[in-house]
DNA sequence: TTGACTTACATTGATAGTAGAGGTATATTG
DNA sequence: CAATATACCTCTACTATCAATGTAAGTCAA
């Protein structure tokens, strides 16, 4: 894709706003709730993931802040701000619109030339 | 994306097989069959577009033939193969598992934390 | 205690799709 | 003659993604 942040087709971004949503969780914690919420039909690899995490934060959409277990590496743990609540719902609109677009174009009814 | 062709994200190509499944039509009028059903939602641009039929073509899903008319320039005709309807088929329903998945977790329900 | 596996973060390099701008050429209209 | 529409094509830059690799800690079994 070559879009910056306007009419974003559905990518990685979105579906971490929407995990988001539901409560914060740290990187690795997302990776697998979309690919649960999925069906394991969606999984972005680590390096879509974090990078997009850091642009998420640099952003606004999403905070992060570090956790340190007694137990374990530390994690971040990103929480979807004000913002990004917004900006979610600006993104799964904008998501809706694009799948029904397709999905037009694909159950498409035949017509004549325009030859 | 980074992906080769196993699950398309709904790019331009499933597009033009769609729309060629309706019968033959050269690239500037698939163009604007394009934008015209989905309601001018989706707009491949010419970079994008010829370089996409071009691909089609070498794969074997589609088939040109150039058209020289009485007026005005000389177009290049496609038509669908029946190896391209197969893939349409294939591609089509990539899709809809794709929107599926998406919309699956766009539309979350809340959960319990992971951590 | 060695090895394998899991958690958890991060970076790097290659690749592919897309937009955008430019280029060629013909035909119509003002 | 200039502008606009048709109709093709190409090149560059950008971005998202993947795959691989790296670091580092923890657990668990042989």
């Amino acid at each position: 894709m070559a879009k910056r942040q306007d009419t974003q087709k559905g990518g990685t971004t979105v579906w971490v706003l929407a995990v988001l949503a539901d409560g914060p969780r740290h990187g690795y914690a997302l990776a697998r709730a979309i690919e649960q919420r999925s069906g394991s039909a969606l999984k972005p690899g680590e390096g879509t993931l974090y990078p997009a995490l850091r642009a998420l934060e640099g952003e606004g959409h999403i905070s992060g802040a570090w956790e340190i277990q007694p137990s374990g590496p530390a994690r971040k743990v990103y929480s979807l701000t004000e913002q990004g609540r917004a900006e979610l719902k600006k993104q799964a609109q904008a998501w809706h619109d694009y799948a029904r677009a397709v999905s037009g174009i694909l159950g498409g009814q035949p017509d004549e030339q325009t030859a």
